[in-house]
DNA sequence: TGACGCGATAGACACCGTCTATGATGACAG
DNA sequence: CTGTCATCATAGACGGTGTCTATCGCGTCA
C-alpha cells in the first residue's frame, strides 16, 4: 500500500465521483479506478459502492478513512517538519567550548552569530577538551571550540584566530617593572591550573617546562588562578582574551618575549553532515577576533 | 515519499545500520542505500551521518522519525481495520423492517440470527415502506424486509416467506361463529390502518375494495387496530405474525377461505456489495419461517 | 600489511502506475 | 423507444523506478 493511494481513496470519498476525484489527483480517471480496485483488493473490502449515477463509499471506507487522514497528514508533515529544517543554518547548534575560552570569548560573538545567523539556535556546553572531543564523537556537540591540534580521520578542525598569551603579575612583583617579560622568566614561580585544561600544559611548555611540573598550587579555574595571582602566590600567563577580567582583579599583564600564544580552532566531525553551519560559525567567529592578535585588545 | 521509504528510514534509524536494517526491510543494503539517499535528497535534509563504523540519525531525523512512525503506525491501522471489516458477515448491518411485522418477527429471528451470524451487529429500523426505501437509496440501510413487490434498477429483492392474513373478528360478531371466514365478508365493517401502511391497501384488496375507501376510523399501529377490533369497532384483517398479540387482546381469529395473504421480502441495493449478508440474513429467516403459512404457526 | 566489514556506485531487469482508446451500462430527452 | 450523454470499467502500450548482483572505496583491526 502505498501514500499514493490512501490520498486516491480520501480523493474519491471527498468527491463521490471518480472523474473529478481523479482531476484532483491529476491523473485520469482509468487509472484512479484502476488503483481503487487494486486497493479493494489488498484491504480485501469493498469500499465503493459504485452506480453510474453515484460512488457512495461503503461503511468499511468511512471506517478507514479516519485512519488515511491521519497516515496523509502525518506524511504532510514530514514535508512542512522538512522544509523548516533544510536550511543547514537553522535549528540547534550545539557547539562545545574549553573552559580558559568560553567566558571570554563568548560575549564577543554572541550578537554577531546572532545578527549573522539569525535562525541559528546556539548552544554553548562548557567543558574541558577531553570532555568536548568525547561528546562531539558521541554526536552531542555539533562542533567544538579547542585551543589544540586535533584532526584525526573521524574529526576535522579549522583554525579561527591565535591568542596571544599574556605575562600575569602581582603589581608587587619584580617583573612588573617591565615593559615585557620573557617567557622563561615566569618560570620561577609561575601557577598553573588543574589537570585537564589544556592551557596547563600550554603555558608550562612556553615557560620551557619539559618533564613535570612540581608546583603545588594548581586552580580549578582561570578566576581562581587570577585570584591566586592578585594574591601574590605567583605568576603565571593568560590567555589574551582573559586581559579584561586579569586586570579588574588587579593584576599587571606584559606582552611576551617571543610571543607565546596559542591559537583556537574549530572542530567537528568529519562526517558531519552540517559543514556549512560550521563554516559560518567559524567565520563569523574568526572575523569577530580578526587584528587581535596583532593588536591585542578586541 | 513512500510508505515504504519511511519503513526503511525508521529501520536505519533503529538499527544504526544499513546490512542490518536491509535485513529487517527484507531487501539488500544497496537499495537501502539508494532509497535513504533518495529520501534525504527529496526532503532536502541529512537523515544520518555515515561513518564507515557507525550510522548515526542527524538532528533533523530525530524530529521526523516521529511522524514517520505516525504514519507508518495509521498505515497499519488501516491494515488491521480493513483485516476485521474482511468478513461481510461481519459488522454493523442495518435493517429496515416495516411496523406491522418488526415487533412479531423480530422476537423470532433474533436468536437464529445471533447463533447463525454471531459477527454481525444487527440494527433494526422500523418505519413505512415509503421511508425504508428513501433510507435504503441514501445509503443510510443496508437492506430492508418489506410486504411489497418493489424491484426496480437500483434495487433488487427476494421473497422470504408467505404470511397468511387471518380474519379478526370481536368475540361477539356474528362471523365470530364460523370456523372460515370468505375475505368479501369483512368488507362490510372493516377497520385499516393509517395511511402509510402496506397493509392497509393489502387488506382492502384482499376484501374486493377497489377505489375509495369511505371508513371514517385508521389506526396509526397494528396494536391499536387490534384493540379498537377487540372493543367492538369492527373486524379486520391481520398478518399471521400478529396472531399471539391478537389473541392477547381478546380477539377472535379466523382463516381466510381464499387465503389472502402477503409475501415478506427482503430488498437491498442493486450494487450493494455485501450481498452475502443480505443472503445469509435472508436465509435465516427463511428457515426460521419455513413451513409457517402452511401450519399457520411458528 | 592483508583481510574483513560497511556503505556507495553501476548497470540490468522486472514490476507497476500511468496513459489513450474503447467498452458497458444506465439516465434522459426528443 | 431510440439516440445521446455521462459514468465507471477494461485493454494494451509505455516509461519510470525499485530491486537485484557485482564491484568499488574506505577504514579498522589483527
Amino acid at each position: 500500500m502505498n501514500l499514493r493511494d490512501l490520498r486516491y481513496l480520501l480523493a474519491v470519498a471527498e468527491h463521490g465521483h471518480f472523474g473529478r476525484a481523479a482531476r484532483a489527483c491529476g491523473i485520469s480517471q482509468p487509472t484512479l479506478s484502476v488503483q481503487i480496485r487494486k486497493l479493494e483488493e489488498l484491504l480485501g473490502v469493498a469500499l465503493f459502492e459504485r452506480t453510474s449515477k453515484t460512488v457512495v463509499p461503503t461503511s468499511s471506507c468511512e471506517r478507514l478513512v479516519g485512519h488515511a487522514r491521519a497516515a496523509v497528514a502525518e506524511a504532510e508533515a514530514i514535508f512542512a517538519v522538512a522544509r523548516d529544517l533544510r536550511d543547514p543554518l537553522a535549528g540547534r547548534f550545539r557547539l562545545g567550548i574549553i573552559p580558559t575560552l568560553a567566558p571570554h570569548l563568548l560575549p564577543l560573538i554572541f550578537a554577531p552569530l546572532r545578527q549573522a545567523l539569525p535562525a541559528l539556535d546556539l548552544e554553548p556546553w562548557e567543558d574541558q577538551t577531553v570532555a568536548l572531543l568525547e561528546r562531539l564523537r558521541a554526536h552531542e556537540l555539533d562542533a567544538a571550540l579547542l585551543a589544540t591540534e586535533m584532526d584525526g580521520p573521524d574529526l576535522a578542525s579549522q583554525p579561527l584566530f591565535a591568542e596571544p598569551f599574556l605575562a600575569a603579575l602581582p603589581p608587587e612583583h619584580p617583573l612588573a617593572g617591565r615593559d615585557v617579560v620573557a617567557e622563561v622568566e615566569l618560570a620561577r614561580d609561575i601557577l598553573v591550573l588543574a589537570d585537564g585544561h589544556c592551557l596547563r600544559e600550554q603555558a608550562l611548555a612556553a615557560c620551557g617546562y619539559n618533564g613535570a611540573f612540581g608546583g603545588a598550587l594548581r586552580a580549578a579555574s582561570l578566576a581562581t588562578l587570577l585570584n591566586m595571582v592578585a594574591a601574590g602566590y605567583g605568576t603565571t600567563l593568560i590567555p589574551g582574551l582573559a586581559a579584561g577580567a586579569a586586570q579588574d582583579a588587579g593584576i599587571v599583564l606584559r606582552p611576551l618575549a617571543a610571543r607565546a600564544g596559542r591559537t583556537v580552532r574549530i572542530a567537528w566531525r568529519a562526517h558531519f553532515p552540517r559543514r556549512a553551519a560550521v563554516q559560518a560559525v567559524g567565520e563569523v567567529i574568526a572575523t569577530r577576533l580578526r587584528g587581535f592578535a596583532a593588536a591585542g585588545t578586541v
